[in-house]
DNA sequence: CCAGGTGTTTAGACACTGTCTATTATTAGA
DNA sequence: TCTAATAATAGACAGTGTCTAAACACCTGG
């Protein structure tokens, strides 16, 4: 129980009970929330949490590279609890994000690149989930 | 002169004094400017032109394969004259988007990526332009 | 027990992106 | 010229994200 305390303290955060929410709402997920659907979840643990709080404490959590910003979305950033480079599947209909582990995909030709130094690169998918 | 009237014209689009400016703000670029940033350069083209006309002419834009739409900045849609396949490349510092060419690099394992129908990719680099 | 300081949370204001609507202007065609 | 369709406009609206000032919680030293 309560590891999400453990996971704050162990990078220095102060683990208060609005934190802990936030924390509940996204680690260890395989979702891509954005931070309105982190808003609306941790309320559902905390309900007098305000927006600025989620908002405050996701930035918090991406400085401590707990979480990722991700823009896949129109319009908004998702939030990635998975900090391992990874690619990204977006399907289309739903718009739903799913990870495609580093080692399935390999890009050749990046040596080829001059004149840019290359920090750190993904695949980015779009199609259809098949059922 | 003017083949931006040639262009609207052959997708069957009225060519108006506000699309004319908007088309020569973006068109034949290799910029990708935001809706904002496209109304800013229309808007000392045609004075009078309104952010909803720009809104509106965007989109039919895409719609005619004129444009693509492009999710690679926070926050907001970028709009790319470029409607080739072609990968990009995010400069840190600056934000500028760079296209690279389809064929400098090659994505090898989609092939292994079960369950999944791939419609499209592109690779999204990230770094420093050197100088 | 209290005072003061640090750090946290909060509501609300604000700016920006994008959509929509109702109105006006322009154009094409009879 | 008149009519109908098309286009452009201003402004309202909703969503995302940032910021600020005020309130609150918690700690430490006196």
């Amino acid at each position: 129980m309560k590891e999400s305390i453990t996971l704050l303290r162990r990078c220095g955060i102060q683990p208060t009970p609005q934190r802990v929410a936030i924390v509940d709402s996204v680690a260890g997920s395989t979702a891509h929330p954005t931070a309105d659907e982190v808003y609306a979840s941790a309320r559902r643990r905390c309900s007098t949490i305000s927006r600025a709080t989620v908002y405050n404490t996701l930035s918090l959590l991406v400085d401590r590279n707990i979480l990722r910003t991700q823009i896949l979305k129109e319009g908004t950033v998702v939030y990635d609890p998975n900090v391992a480079r990874h690619h990204h599947f977006i399907d289309d209909e739903s718009g739903t994000i799913i990870d495609i582990p580093w080692d399935k995909l390999v890009v050749k030709g990046k040596e080829n690149l001059h004149g840019l130094e290359i920090r750190d690169f993904q695949v980015v998918l779009r199609g259809r989930k098949k059922k």
